[in-house]
DNA sequence: TGTACATCAGTGAACGCGCGTTCACTGATGTAC
DNA sequence: TGTACATCAGTGAACGCGCGTTCACTGATGTAC
């Protein structure tokens, strides 16, 4: 059955934000098409007539999650709740780089172009935050600090122990406000 | 056609070799089992006289590989050869960490127990190569320097562009030199 | 030391299953008059 | 504004393929005498 533009339109925004919810959760190859068209209220048949294929449906995703993730922010509250316990928990919510960018490397160029694009404006974004004595100590403070929040997140979530994990988290976040 | 018990442990490792390769070189789920006994120059058959599932292996692999990145180091040169661009481009070979934590989140307990133990032990031998004024310091400034190594890292293969990779992994580099 | 035989590592065909993708069909939408 | 019909979003069965895993078989190993 034929459903209006808008309902369509709606459509594609569910299947995007159920694809954003899997795909971070469990990884790009451990979901399928079926179940992110399931998640999203449809039928997995329906699914071609939205995106080409499921390497499309990665790429669009990506790019979904991470124009979404660009709100304003002030520097100290973001890494605070980055390397927070609650984010750590939550990947399915989560930031999507943390949850996929190494994922990222060995997708499409699609896909890691929408990566790609991301980091730069996020670094400029970060930049601009961050204090510093000139442009260039802000940016390197910038990338580094985010290098640092990146890898305590994934490290926080893949290792078993909580106390290690909120370890690591407490120790980069002190490191990071006593280095910038 | 039964071989010595000698061959055997050296067929066990070349499959644990040639895991180890593809594994940080494509993730855990792009590579199948056959792949893996090909690249060990067996037949997939022989697969399980070797491993009870793709699930141990995974596990035996990475444990395998953490124990073998454990050598000894000093903590200057180690940071400039793991934020290079040769480590970048070599993930096959490089560091297992930074080519399966991220991916470490959705396996296994075993799997996850072998990066937590190896992890575990990086930070105790990277607080002791760090300077510092006492303990504590050392250890914060482990692994925080750790958590940026292995987020630049990860950045630096995820983006498309090799100056912005390249520019990922110097700045966060300088960072670690200035704040260590 | 030599022989006979049980063991078992490796082979390759086969299995069942889930995946990405296709397609004929349905029926509500939206346009032409 | 109302009617007739072409369009097309969504359905669900079906497809081919590759995967993890199993198994009967082979023949070299290694042990018992």
């Amino acid at each position: 059955m034929k459903v209006s533009r808008e309902q369509k339109a709606e459509n594609r925004e569910a299947i995007l934000k159920a694809a954003g919810e899997l795909f971070r959760s469990k990884g790009f190859d451990a979901v399928g098409v079926a179940e992110v068209m399931n998640a999203a209220g449809l039928t997995h048949g329906g699914f071609y007539g939205h995106f080409a294929s499921k390497d499309d449906l990665i790429a669009e995703t990506l790019a979904y999650l991470l124009t979404q993730a660009s709100r304003d922010f002030e520097f100290k509250p973001f890494v605070d709740r980055y390397l927070s316990a609650d984010h750590r928990d939550k990947a399915a919510s989560g930031c999507p780089t943390a949850a996929l960018a190494a994922a990222t490397r060995t997708q499409s160029a699609a896909t890691r172009n929408a990566m790609t694009t991301a980091m730069r404006g996020h670094f400029d974004r970060l930049s601009r935050k961050v204090e510093g004595r000139n442009a260039s100590a802000r940016r390197r403070a910038g990338i580094a600090s985010w290098s640092a929040m990146l890898g305590a997140v994934i490290l926080a979530r893949a290792v078993n122990d909580p106390e290690l994990a909120d370890e690591i988290l407490n120790e980069t976040r002190a490191w990071i406000a006593r280095s910038t």
